[in-house]
DNA sequence: CACAGAAACGGACTATAGTCCAGTTAGCTT
DNA sequence: AAGCTAACTGGACTATAGTCCGTTTCTGTG
């Protein structure tokens, strides 16, 4: 027996969510990310604000919807794929590869991941994902350098990601060399002498 | 010959100006940031809301016009106080003192400083005291990982110490730990092994 | 002191995020 | 199939950041 579970979702809702996503996914792309208003979106879809409101939240969460399909694959692939990105390979090479593989995820979409982690103050940290990334780096953390105190520590760690921090060392310093630094922080930090464990 | 002086502030300027701030403070401390307008500002100081935004640019300029003489304090610190802080100590160690001593002022004016930052899309860093910490730290780190790609590297480590960051490591874990994560990885990740020469 | 030009003033105005609630509709129940 | 209820809808409404520009005030000059 099925207990608690969630109610279906009703047809005419199903049909608004998915006019809503097609028209902010639109207007996204033809006018960039920050030159829409959640009106527009709403008048794109078709739909009243207070829909597109109910439905998803404020405006990070609209962004957050819109990157669902990304945001899984790169879960599916830490979960599941290939190492080093999946299980397998060493903490440090899991490290290295999540930062990366990070790293091309964000780059991919800035304006929109930027726009979920900063539509509210702290809207970053509650984002059911960030919950995701902060858990693996920290798993990773606790491997890699035993007895730290790996939750914060990873917490601290994801700083260096925030799509705000990525856009402006990307604006000052191009992708390449954004990139590096990054590295050389990130799983340079837990591994300082490379690989030796 | 004194070329582009500065035109002198009118005496009426001048005075808004310390209305402005004067009201601010107040309204800051019994309110708490969050809860004051820019209009509750202007009209608390008697002035118009164009005066207001003609002198500051921004909520985040009313802030950093808070903060400037705290920043001066830490500044002063930095370039010309005693050692750790100061120059004189070794390179590990004044880095290590910077953290604690940023940390104090961030965590001293927390609302302040995360309004400050976070009140339009890259405010921190436009903020001119934030190319004053990051160049201070690009040289701590260029002497301690020779060969480093230090200004980049510098932007990055400093993201852990944004006050968006901070309020959220402190909100999940409490000061101590908080402080001591940011230590581990900023100081730590310069100088894993410790100092050493 | 009177004047003129520059600088500052201030409040009406715009744009936008987000709330609210009276009316509508889907989909279960009988 | 009719009715009932909970969920959904949409647009008017509020709150707030930031802009604009006609009016006022300052300050240097004759």
């Amino acid at each position: 027996m099925l207990m608690d579970e969630p109610p279906r979702e009703r047809a005419d809702a199903a049909r608004n969510r998915l006019k809503v996503l097609a028209a902010a996914a639109k207007l996204f792309r033809d006018k960039g990310v920050d030159g829409v208003s959640m009106d527009a979106v709403a008048a794109a879809a078709g739909v009243g604000k207070g829909t597109l409101f109910r439905r998803f939240g404020d405006k990070s969460g609209l962004a957050v919807a819109l990157l669902d399909e990304r945001e899984r694959e790169l879960q599916a692939g830490i979960l599941s794929g290939p190492p080093p990105l999946g299980p397998g390979a060493p903490a440090a090479e899991r490290l290295a590869a999540f930062t990366d593989a990070y790293l091309d995820y964000v780059l991919g979409h800035l304006d929109l991941v930027r726009m979920s982690e900063t539509a509210s103050p702290g809207a970053r940290y509650r984002i059911g994902a960030y919950r995701f990334w902060r858990r693996h780096v920290a798993i990773l953390l606790a491997e890699l350098r035993p007895g730290c105190d790996a939750d914060p520590l990873a917490h601290a760690v994801l700083a260096s990601l925030a799509a705000e921090q990525v856009t402006a060392l990307v604006a000052e310093y191009g992708e390449e060399r954004a990139r590096k630094a990054i590295h050389a922080l990130v799983p340079g930090w837990a591994d300082p002498a490379g690989s030796r464990g």
